[in-house]
DNA sequence: AGGTATAATAAGTCATAACTAATGATTAGT
DNA sequence: ACTAATCATTAGTTATGACTTATTATACCT
């Protein structure tokens, strides 16, 4: 349990969780997404620098753009971390539902 | 896209990040948490109680103490908002993968 | 070449959330 | 009744991270 998740520290931050839905639904230049937010388009690009270094996100340089992409790697490291906890709160809350009367141990 | 993940604001914090992790592990009371921390109890006792209000612990009291468990109504949240990115993106990605070649739209 | 658009970076501001010490309610034991 | 332990809450402090404006490198068009 040394691995810290920087996934969960970048989407911690409000207007991040809002920029990865964003792109999650499709992928997107950082104006579109400016324009979709009430902050400037250099906020939402340090914000991109965040998801980015988080495996979150990745950027395709197209042009001028860059058009954003979500990023199986982070997504997929999240996955592990929440598995962790989801397979043994499984556990035990079918312990509990299947075994209602046995609450002594 | 209109509900936002309490979890994740929640979990945004490294120290209530390790909290969530030493009661993933087990079930714990404020002062064992304490004593594994470097922080003040009455931290982990604020900590908690945002971890409590968003649904990822739930408290049993004991005597004078309070020990916690992991609640699976947040996570189970937490994984579904998850997931919609996910199978998204696994799909997307499995396209990629599929046809190497047709990278042209 | 000149002009426009795009996006990353730098530098500065300041609100807020993570922290502390203190307090008080509750529990448990003598 | 008294004492000790536990933990939630209160009130205060302050470092930090989310924000802004400004700048600059790159791409593209005429």
């Amino acid at each position: 349990m040394a691995k810290d998740s920087a996934q969960l520290a970048a989407l911690g931050d409000p207007t991040r969780r809002r920029i990865f839905e964003l792109v999650g639904a499709r992928p997107r230049t950082v104006a579109e997404i400016t324009r979709q937010l009430t902050v400037s388009q250099s906020a939402v690009s340090q914000h991109l620098k965040v998801l980015r270094e988080s495996r979150l996100v990745r950027a395709e340089p197209k042009g001028a753009s860059n058009v954003y992409h979500i990023d199986p790697t982070g997504l997929g490291q999240m996955r592990a971390w929440l598995d962790r906890f989801w397979s043994d709160t499984l556990a035990a809350y079918k312990l509990t539902v299947e075994k209602p009367t046995e609450e002594k141990k």
